[in-house]
Formats: C-alpha cells, structure tokens, sequence
RNA sequence: GGGCCGUUAGCUCAGGUGGUUAGAGCGCAGUCCUGAUAAGACUGAGGUCCGUGGUUCGAGUCCACGACGGCCCA
C-alpha cells in the first residue's frame, strides 16, 4: 500500500527514486489540487485568465463560420442598479449561449441598453428639483435631455463589473443604445411601414391624468397614490325612448361624466326585470332589485340582457346633437352584478373599457371637458367649473328634472396625484396608435409557433393577453424618448410620417446645425408640404419605450440602412430569455413589431423567468428592507454556487426564494463534493505520474465498478443533452448533481485502495482512466452551469498534462454520449447492491455489531435479485458490510415471515371490484400458509365464491424480520445479518479495533502519513491472542516496521480499551 | 373583478400515461468510518400529500367547488 501525501515536499524527500525521474522525464503532470479552496478567490482567477487570453473572443471566433444561433439581448435599463433577480435572468441568458457555442454553434452576444423613457426623466427630475412639465419645460427641454442621456449610464460600469463577474458573456465592444440616431432611424423605418400598411392612425386614449400638473401619469406613479375617498353613488334614469314611463337604471360614482354618456351597458347572460313602482317602471338586473330599490316595486317582466340590446334612451343633458349610434343598449362582457344596478353608463372619453367599447360600435367620443378639468363650453351650465366640484350640481339638476332614482355616498379607493393630491380623472387625450387589433389573428398564429417554457404561458397568460390585445396606443407627452416622425401641415392638415434621416433632409426647408433624432431639433424642423406646399411642423409626441425595445432585432442592426446581411442572419432569435413580467412588456413588442413587418415571431423560444423572493417568501423591495445585494452572495460563496442555485432550485417559471444558507448548501453539497472528488484524483494521480494518454485498458473489460460510473456517466451525459437541448436547466442540474454524488460517495469510496496500491496493473489503469473520463466529462457538462468551476477543474485535469487540447473547456466540443457504454441492467444491479448495503448497515446499527467487527454472513432474501450473478458486486457488499460472505437465500423462513398482497396494478384490471375482496382473503393466510405460496410459486383462492388462479407474479411477497434476527427489509430486498461472533472472528474484530487507535495514536502524535513506526502493545488475554494471530494485518495498516510485545517506554504510553480490556500502546518513530 | 401559477416532512424541492410502504437534500437526533480527513458514510424520528365533494375496484395524481399564497391585468 502506498502512502499518501503530506506536502508536495514529501513526495520528493520520500520518493529520491521518484524525483530522479521526474527529472528526466519532459512530460507535464498533474498538480494535486487543494483540499483548501476558495470558490470566490478560483473565479477570479478564472476571470483574469478569460480576460489575459481573450477566451470569449475566441469562443465566438473559433465558430464564425459554424451556424448561428441566435440569442437576443432583453436590453436591461443602465439608469438602475442591478440586483440578484438580474443574476438569475443573466444566468439563464448565459447558460444556453455557452451551451450552444460547445455544440459547434456560432453565438453572437450583442449587448444593447435601454435607455429611454420616465424611468429616466424621474431621475433627472429628481437630481434637478423639478416638479412639472412644466418647470421642465422652463429649465429647456435641451438641457434637459443632455442631463437624461448623461444619466442613461449612470450604472453601466455596475452593470457590466456584476455581469462580467457573474460570467455572463456579452459583447460590449458594439452595443445597441436605443438613443443613438441610427437605432432611431430604424424604429422611424419601422414606423413607416406600419403607416403605409395603413395601421397608424390618430385617436384617443384614456389616461389616468392630473388636470393639475397637466400630464397623464404613468402606471407606476398611479400606484403610488392610491387612496380611500368618499364619492357620490346616483343612481339616475335613462328614459326610453319608445317608453318614457320606463327607464334604464343605471348608477356611477363619477356623476361630472354624465354629460359625455354616449351609450348604456349590460350583460347579455345576466337577467334584467322590469319593475313598476306608482306610475314608472325601471329595468335593472334582477340580483340587485332588492338592495337598489327603494319602497315596494312589482315586478312586470323578466328578461336576458341580450334582450335589452338595441333600445334607445333619452340623452341625460341636451348639449349634444344626436348621433346615429349614440344613446342605446350594447352588450358588454365587463359588465357584473356585483355592484350598481347591472347597467353601465358609457362615457367613452373618461373610462378605459368605455373607450373601447366606443372604437367596438363605433360610438362617438363626447370631451366636454379640458385639459386644465374644467367643463368645456359645450357644457354650458358649468362652463370653467371644475368636474369634480361639478358633481353637485349635476345631482341637483337631475334631481330637479325627475331623472335622479337615489343619490348617495360611497366609499372606495381612488387614485390621487402623487404629487398634488388631486383626484387622477380618467380623461381621453389624443394619441397616434398602431391597429394592432387588426393583426390579432397573424399575432395568435405566430404565438402559436413560439416554444415557451414554461409552455402554459402559450396559451394562458401571452395568449389571453393577445385575445384581448388593444390597439398599441404609441404617444407619450415627454421629452426623452424617440420622437414620432409624424409632421403635420399648418396650412391643409395632412399628416406625414418620415421614414429616414435622408427623407427628412429631402423635406426640410431648413435644417438646424446641430442635428440629432431627439426633441428639440427635431421639432425645430420645418417639412414643405407635399400637398399644399404649407409649413408642416412635428407633433409633439414621444412614443413609448416598449416600441424601441420591441424595436431591437432590426434597429441593433441599423436595418435596412445598413448590414442587411447580418440582420437576415440573425432573425429571428433562437432563444430569449426574461422576467415573466415581460409578456405585456418585450415579449409583446418583440413579438407585434415583427408580426406587422414580417409576419411571423421574432424569437423561437421564449423562456420565462419568476420572481426571485427573499428567504421567508416575501417580495424584496426596498421598503421591506428585504432586498439582497448579489455581491454579498458572491463574494462568500461565488458566482458559480449562485448561479447553480438558480438551475437547480426549481423551473424557471417558479417563485425562487434566495438567502445566504440556500447558497451555501450548494457549495456544501455539490461543489465540494465534485472537489473533493477532483483533490482525490489530482493527489494520486501526481504520485502514480499516470499518463490520460496512455492506453487506456477496453471499456468491456473493466471492472464492474467502473463500468457502471461510465454507464451513469454516459446516461447523464445523454439526459443532459437532451435537457439543454430543450431549454431545461433545472432538470440537466438536478441530474449531474445525482451523478456527482454517485461518483463521490460509492464510486471512490468503493475503489480508494485500488488507487493506492503499488502494483501498476490493468486494474489500477482501469481505475485511473475512468475516474479522469469521468472528472474531465463532468467539467465539460457544468461549464455552461457554473463556468468557473468548470473552467478550473478543466485546467488542472487536461490542460496541466496536455498543452495541446483546448485552451479553455469553453472552447471545448459538448462531450458525446457513449450510448454503448450504457448498461441499465448493471445500473439497476448497482442499486440494488447500494439498497443492500443500506439494509445491512440498518441490521447492524440494531444489532450494536459495530462494521469493525467482521460477520460471517449477510443473506439476502429476494426473489427477483439482480445480484445473483454479479460477485463483483457482491464483493463491494461484502466488503462494506464487512461481513466474510453474501449468500442468497430462497426460503427463507427460518428467518422471515412473508406477507402477500395483491398486485393491484395487475389484478385490478383483470378482477375489478374483486381485488378488494382478494386481498382481504390473503391477510388472513397464516405464516405456513403464506410460506407455502411461496415455495409454491402459484395459488388458487376462491373469492367470492369464484376460482382464482394466481401466480407469484400477480402478488406482492414482502418479507418481515422473524423474532430473533438482525433483518431489514425494504422495497423487495431484506437483508438477515447472521450476527454470531465465533472467538476467530472475535479476535479479528480486536485486532482492527487496534489498527483503529493506533491510527488514532499516530495522528495525535502528529506523524505524517507514512511515518514508519516501531509499535509496542502491552496487552493480555484475548487481545495478546489477537495481536499474535493478526500480526501481519496490524503491521502493514499501521506502517509498523516492527510489532513487539511488552510494556511500552516511559513516556510514550498511550492506554487504551478495547472491547473492555485495557491495552497500553506504545509509538516511536522509525527510519526504514 | 378577470387570467395564469402554486400549495407534498420543520425548510427547499422530486413525484411520465391513476395501482396500495409518497421520495431526496438541508436541519434535527443517533451511530459509524477514518490513508479524500477543518472531509465522508449510515440509520432514525418527522407527512390528515391545503380543504370538501365527485369519477374509479383503487386518487398525491383525473374532475368540480372552495381556501390560502404569488404574479399579471383591470
């Protein structure tokens, strides 16, 4: 047996023969790896080495002319720090690429940023103290802009220090910014065409606004100002018009937008009464006559609302001439009976589902109110009031005119103007809109050609939201975002949407000299009309940033201006990955934009990612103070163990919750389990100077042992294929963490002594080679994952003995799987064997028979054993039970009972509600009986009354331990452990409790490992027996040159007991 | 209010097409091993599989309703 080593400087002072050959000998050798690791300090070691020799570079190069895959930067928002979600979308974006390029795919990694938008505006707001558009407006909207592009990358160097540091590869060196002129120019040509195709026009959109400050707000600060208020509740009357003793009764909380009421709705399936109360009759759903009426009321009628549709009412107020369409019933799917009276009012200018109800039936849009939320003079009566002061009035007046059933208070929430505290009124402004809704079916068919995972996303949440999808409302009223090329004529009216930088020259009657595609130059440009010759000036609208994002495929491009080429290389995308959020955000703009210009998606797989939540399942925000800072997380335990966390932990589109401990556990877990494994092999194999080229002895004619690693190994390697190939991560993690722990805990436990031995024979060759196929396939399989790692055990096990190979494991080729090699039959038997040694560990645990002690026997009893013809693997049995043999046993009943049970899943079908019956027959059998079926190996039973003719293999024998045996039993197998210790045996048992502490002794005197020693055992009675009989075994386990008997010298004793007897030991060192 | 997802051991998660002993890791308790050693292995305890109905000979698994949690949209 050879020692192992202490230090590097050991092996040479042990070994003089050794190290005159490593002098002669060029070839390069493995370095044995430290057990003393640190995952964070190995990456950026990692890191420096990709960065020195450029690796990604060559990753991306090696395969310029391989095909491309294609992977679509989600352009990230650099005006914010980057927290650990970011982490999570940067690893799965990440994992993929790397995989693909190791499949001999070529895969370009274009950064981009997003850049526009509030977002950014609010920064420089806040950074500047401005409070309006219109302080913004004063401070000069050219300054203001600079400051906005200044501020755009704020945090870009976080963003690339952390997703440099995270091994995110992506290609700096030429990113996309959505400000840049050329990106404009080509979301201006984007624009362009969906004017020509007839899909732009100019309507409104409702808005949460603040008549205030005079600006719509967006969703989020909406959120921020939600609160309780007390409203008006009226309800009032819609007379018909071929009735007027009857009316609709129709309630609101908003009586200031009764005025613009353009039509009513109902519910087509709910049922509406009639009912009289003195001389009128009212129409209302049936569910809330009860609690809305008021007094005694009969009911005259009962009808469907679709009934209702069609009737025409009288108009409220008289300030609008009638219009064919306005003033009637129409159906609608929002309408409920939960509260109101079933009926809703429609004012298309001030509700959102109004207004789309407006552009379904074509309604007119009555806006009677300002922009400042004051009436308009259509409104005659309150003209310049306020609408919310208005309400009042309003009631009294339909109060006075007979047309008000009941009018109250209620309260609910509502939301007010973060800033100002004035009541947000939902108010129809202008806008430019792409008919989106005319694409729907193209959108529904190119949905349907996306792959995304998770896969109910299709049809659940991305497919209901393009059901329902709205027109693209583009228009924003701000200043920092790509202007809308739409110039319209002073003079005629006529509207034109400019395509490119070059029209625009063309059109312009003067230029300004500095010139960006940005407010306020472009807004400074004067267009000659092409119809009438007239001044044509800019609208002022933005549009919304979404379009630039959905924009990227071909404004990265600067398509069609330029590289043409690369942009029909590059569309569409393989594979894009984001937040789940995304569905309404980049994955809907991605996806309309490309739906309008080319009609098909532009990504072919979509992989969707949840939220990533703190340790108790809580959202982090920063109020809760909750939020976790990635680089806590990595620099304790790395970039790699993050990332792995993320694969591993559970589906992309699951929740994922994230502490310090969770990461922890994967560095405990996995990774240093795969190290350890790594250290073990890197020590021997230094000390052997084994050689991976050498040849390596036929796969078929290797150990079992070894044969069954290179069938899980090659098993894991084809799953893993399949899984990456099919964007699943979590399963190909899962999967290599199962393989590493096999490798770990059976494979080098089970085969430790053949590395140590010093006969270099095909055994030990076997043993070497398999163990570095393993080691070197296992890095190839986590570079992707954990790159780093991946990276690291890489270099130590090919590039340290082979300068020739790849640089780097991510200029590697995917390991292909060795379906030959794959053995089931053996995996099954492997297992089973594991199972066995469990049961026997468990017998001997309640046998209080420590392993040390040798057994004679452990017997397996099982019907259907796969061990039966694999010694080899009985022998690993054996050796871990350490028992002298395993043997089988067919009858057992000297020290089982059986127990048999129906099998359910082969019966059932066959005897339906009788299998109950059967089984109930079988509890009965007594033990003789049960043994008799058995050894048997059939049965017939009556059951109810009925033959049954069953064989062994329509029932499930289990066995259970008879009274007075060491059994275990579990899942078919029971192992009896034949506990009696004979004196022979005994004294074997002593004499490895004796190897057991003078190792102990050895360590505590701090020798090295292969300390030679002189061993003095003062002992008597049995254990003088065991030492004389055994001595041989204790000088070899101990490196003891010589094993004398006698009382130690003074000083060096060391009393010990062993089973009971009290020994002296004694130690001194020796030279050989 | 609508849509989607989830709910299995103290915690994090597995549990093809329904089949009668529901698994793993962590944690906990105990034991073992010790030439991978500031490692390792094993065993054990721990579960009304969210609830209620239904389909079925049989439901963690299928269906309906409900509860709770999350996300998105109103």
């Amino acid at each position: 047996m050879r020692p192992s080593l202490g230090t590097g400087a050991f092996i040479l002072s042990a070994y003089g023969g050794f190290r005159a050959r490593r002098r002669s000998d060029r070839r390069m050798a493995f370095q044995p790896a430290s057990s003393k690791i640190s995952f964070p300090e190995m990456e950026e070691r990692m890191l420096r080495f990709w960065n020195e020799q450029g690796v990604f570079e060559k990753s991306v190069r090696a395969r310029a002319d391989a095909p491309k895959f294609t992977f679509y930067e989600g352009p990230p928002t650099a005006n914010g720090r980057p927290g650990v979600h970011h982490v999570l979308a940067r690893a799965y974006k990440d994992v993929i690429p790397r995989y693909k390029t190791m499949r001999g795919y070529s895969v370009p990694r274009k950064a981009g940023w997003d850049t526009h938008g509030l977002p950014v505006e609010i920064e420089v707001e806040k950074d500047l103290g401005l409070n309006s558009k219109r302080e913004i407006e004063a401070f000069g909207i050219r300054e203001f802009n600079e400051r906005c592009k200044a501020s755009v990358f704020r945090y870009e160097a976080d963003w690339r220090k952390l997703s440099e540091r995270i091994g995110f590869w992506l290609d700096y060196s030429d990113p996309y910014v959505t400000f840049h002129d050329g990106y404009i120019e080509s979301v201006w040509w984007i624009l362009r065409q969906m004017w020509d195709k007839g899909l732009m026009y100019k309507g409104y959109k409702v808005v949460p606004y603040c008549p205030r400050c005079g600006t719509p707000l967006s969703s989020h600060e909406v959120a921020l100002g939600y609160d309780k208020t007390n409203d008006p509740s009226v309800y009032v009357k819609m007379r018909l018009v071929d009735d007027p003793r009857t009316s609709l009764l129709v309630w609101t909380t908003t009586p200031w937008t009764l005025p613009a009421n353009v039509a009513c709705a109902i519910a087509p399936d709910v049922t509406y009464v009639r009912v009289k109360q003195g001389e009128e009759e009212l129409i209302l759903a049936a569910a809330l006559a009860e609690q809305v009426l008021q007094g005694p009321y009969e009911i005259t009628a009962e009808m469907k609302g679709s009934a209702l549709v069609g009737l025409r009412y009288e108009p409220l107020f008289p300030f609008f001439v009638p219009q064919d369409r306005a003033w009637s019933v129409i159906a609608a799917d929002f309408v409920t009976t939960e509260d109101g009276t079933g009926i809703v009012h429609l004012a298309p200018a001030y509700g959102e589902d109004d207004m789309e109800m407006s552009r379904r039936h074509g309604l007119p849009v009555l806006h009677p109110v300002g922009p400042d939320g004051r009436y308009t003079s259509d409104v005659r009566p309150w003209e310049g009031v306020f609408v919310k002061d208005a309400d009042p009035r309003i009631i009294d007046d339909l109060r006075a005119r007979g047309l008000l059933y009941k009018a109250g208070t209620y309260e609910h929430t509502y939301p007010f103007c973060w800033r100002c505290d004035t009541p947000l009124l939902y108010y129809a402004r202008s806008s430019f809109h792409v008919a989106m809704t005319a694409m729907r079916d193209d959108l529904l068919a190119a949905n349907q050609t996306v792959n995304w995972v998770p896969e109910h996303i299709r049809d659940g949440r991305f497919g209901n939201w393009l059901q329902k999808v709205n027109d693209w409302a583009l228009s924003r009223e701000r200043y920092w975002g790509t202007p809308l090329p739409v110039w319209t004529c002073e003079d005629c009216d006529h509207l034109h949407c400019v395509g490119s930088i070059a029209e625009l020259r063309s059109m312009a009657k003067s230029m300004p000299a500095h010139f960006e595609l940005h407010r306020p130059y472009v807004d400074e440009v004067v267009v000659a009309c092409p119809k009438c010759a007239g001044d044509m000036r800019r609208v002022k609208d933005l549009i919304d940033v979404w379009f630039d994002s959905g924009a990227m495929p071909v404004a990265q491009w600067h398509h069609p201006f330029e590289n043409q080429d690369v942009f029909a290389r590059s569309f569409p995308a393989d594979y894009i990955c984001e937040g789940i959020d995304q569905t309404r955000g980049w994955f809907y703009s991605l996806m309309a934009i490309s739906t309008v210009l080319f009609g098909v998606s532009s990504y072919r797989t979509c992989v969707c990612l949840e939220l990533v939540l703190d340790e108790e399942g809580q959202k982090m925000s920063k109020s809760r103070g909750n939020v976790i800072d990635p680089w806590t997380l990595i620099e304790r335990s790395g970039a790699d163990a993050l990332r792995w966390y993320f694969f591993a932990v559970s589906p992309p589109g699951t929740p994922k919750r994230l502490g310090p401990s969770a990461v922890d556990d994967v560095v405990r877990r996995f990774f240093l389990t795969l190290w350890n494994t790594h250290v073990f092999f890197t020590t021997y194999a230094a000390l052997d100077r084994f050689d991976p080229r050498s040849p390596a002895p036929d796969r078929a004619q290797r150990p079992a042992l070894d044969r069954w690693l290179l069938s899980r190994l090659h098993g894991v390697v084809r799953d893993t294929t399949a899984n990456l190939d099919a964007y699943d991560p979590t399963t190909a993690a899962r999967d290599i963490e199962r393989l590493v722990e096999d490798l770990s805990t059976w494979y080098v436990r089970r085969g430790r002594r053949r590395y140590w031995k010093t006969q270099d024979d095909a055994d030990k060759q076997s043993a070497y080679h398999t163990l570095y196929e393993a080691l070197v396939t296992v890095a190839k399989l986590i570079a992707p994952f954990a790159p780093f790692l991946g990276e690291a055990l890489y270099q130590d096990l090919v590039r340290a003995v082979d300068d020739r190979a790849p640089e780097s494991v991510h200029l590697c080729d995917w390991p292909a799987a060795d379906e030959a090699g794959i053995d089931r039959p053996l995996e099954d038997a492997m297992e089973e064997a594991q199972r066995v040694v469990g049961l026997g560990r468990a017998a001997r645990a309640r046998s209080k028979r420590k392993v040390r002690q040798p057994l004679p026997a452990a017997l397996i009893v099982s019907h259907a054993s796969r061990l039966t013809d694999r010694p080899e693997l009985l022998a690993h049995v054996a050796e871990e039970l350490n028992v002298k043999t395993v043997r089988f046993v067919e009858r057992a009943t000297d020290y089982v009972t059986y127990e048999i049970k129906p099998r359910f899943d082969r019966l059932g079908p066959k005897l339906g509600a009788k299998v109950r019956e059967l089984a109930t027959v079988l509890s009965a059998f007594s033990a003789e009986e049960t043994a008799r079926v058995v050894a048997d190996g059939h049965l017939n039973v009556s059951v109810n009354g009925e033959a049954v003719a069953l064989a062994l293999g329509d029932l499930d024998v289990r066995a259970r331990e008879r009274e007075g045996f060491v059994a275990e039993a579990g899942h078919g197998d029971v192992v009896v452990l034949d506990a009696h210790v004979d004196a022979a045996l005994a004294r074997e048992g002593l004499a490895r409790e004796l190897v057991h502490h003078v190792q102990q002794a050895r360590r505590d005197a701090g020798f090295s490992v292969d300390q030679r020693i002189e061993l003095v055992i003062d002992a008597g009675g049995e254990v003088a027996e065991a030492v004389r009989e055994h001595e041989a075994f204790l000088a070899d386990e101990t490196l003891a040159v010589e094993v004398r008997r006698g009382a130690p010298e003074e000083g060096r004793q060391r009393e010990i007991r062993v089973d009971g007897h009290r020994v002296v030991l004694g130690l001194a060192p020796r030279t050989v």
